[in-house]
DNA sequence: TCAAAGGTTGACTGACCAGTCAATCTAACC
DNA sequence: GGTTAGATTGACTGGTCAGTCAACCTTTGA
């Protein structure tokens, strides 16, 4: 990921939209999208308050760009995985191991997105449903096509394994920022294979 | 459950604090806790808007009381089930079904509780956090006597496994909320079958 | 050296809304 | 029919905060 200070050894631009998206995941996951100020974000950005606004059309504006971009990396990765012909398997793997990765990355990026967008049902979930919704969708086809082949049970409904599969690890996340489950490079690699083991092990014939 | 206009036959009293409880729940289903004013909850129960504030201190202990109580009984239930000396595999049944069944009851509820509180990281979720790990660990506990019993993988997490197993299902409910999955009696016991056989499948040695 | 374009600043405003409170109503009991 | 306790009312207040804007600064290029 190339997230942080890139075009830092550049000329002399510092990038200060880059560093404004920087200080909102951190003030979000700190302090949760409605519960934090704009000024907050300034403070931790190191820089005017008006600027914000120079930058992006409103608050909500900045936790889009934010989803927007982690999701369609997500999006696009799902995507490659589909198209190569590797075992059902391998591909659920690679979602799950790409998703863990993400949160071992920037725990707080992840956060953000789960806690403020993926599951708020009002606000922003609702706002970016269809694009949330394609993940799932992906995830279904794979099913669907593992169908095909035998190599899971015809009588599951596809749509609701793909739920399934992908909320299994979402909680995980979850279970990861309450604090709930221990974490550590460890735990991460042994919670993306339960998760594969647990619903292909649930799934195959 | 005995949610609704209880005790109507009685005398007289309406039971102001029921209809408020019962207006709020209406309220955030719709517009969110954050997004909805107090007026817009009183105005929904039919009643003055200082009349909450007779019966709860803050517009906050009202979702606190409404998680409460829904998340109490299904503790209860929880304790009662992992008390009954039957396999895990009808102990996770029942749980999941339990909260199927919720949810088919009061979509309403369940959906305030899954998204304003259970998944709310900063806010809610971090008030009732001891309360709602109860769940979790009860069911943990489940998979831990499962273990022993060599019913279950003894390699895998239980907290883990508790995890993706509740988060399964929360993620089903959440593509209901969501409008992403179809609904229905039939879809219903599906899904309660689904996310059992699934997660004991994968889990079975 | 100057001017234009765009980056940066932060004080200010207008709207919004949780929570208060004094007044009014109702019921029950003596 | 009087008194008291509790229920009910809704106008009002105080604080908060997203978004605006006019002024100032920096860079570039002619």
């Amino acid at each position: 990921m190339s997230t942080g200070r890139a075009p830092a050894s550049r000329a002399k631009a510092p990038d200060k939209r880059r560093l404004i998206l920087d200080a909102a995941v951190r003030v979000f996951a700190r302090q949760g999208f409605h519960a934090c100020r704009v000024s907050d974000i300034a403070d931790e950005a190191g820089v005017a308050y008006g600027l914000v606004y120079h930058y992006f059309a409103s608050k909500d504006e900045v936790l889009d760009t934010l989803f927007l971009e982690r999701w369609n990396v997500m999006l696009e990765l799902i995507r490659e995985v589909d198209a190569t012909a590797v075992p059902v398997r391998d591909k659920l793997t690679a979602i799950a191991s790409f998703i863990v990765d993400s949160y071992q990355h920037d725990p707080d990026l992840m956060k953000v997105i789960i806690v403020e967008v993926t599951r708020a049902a009002n606000s922003f979930g609702n706002t970016h449903i269809a694009t949330i919704r394609e993940a799932y969708d992906l995830i279904g086809g794979m099913i669907v096509e593992a169908q095909e082949q035998g190599v899971f049970k015809a009588e599951i409904e596809p749509r609701f394994a793909a739920m399934a599969f992908y909320g299994a690890i979402e909680q995980l996340l979850t279970g990861w920022i309450f604090d709930l489950l221990p974490q550590g490079e460890d735990h991460f690699e042994r919670a993306k294979w339960l998760v594969v083991e647990t619903v292909c092990g649930g799934l195959e014939t």
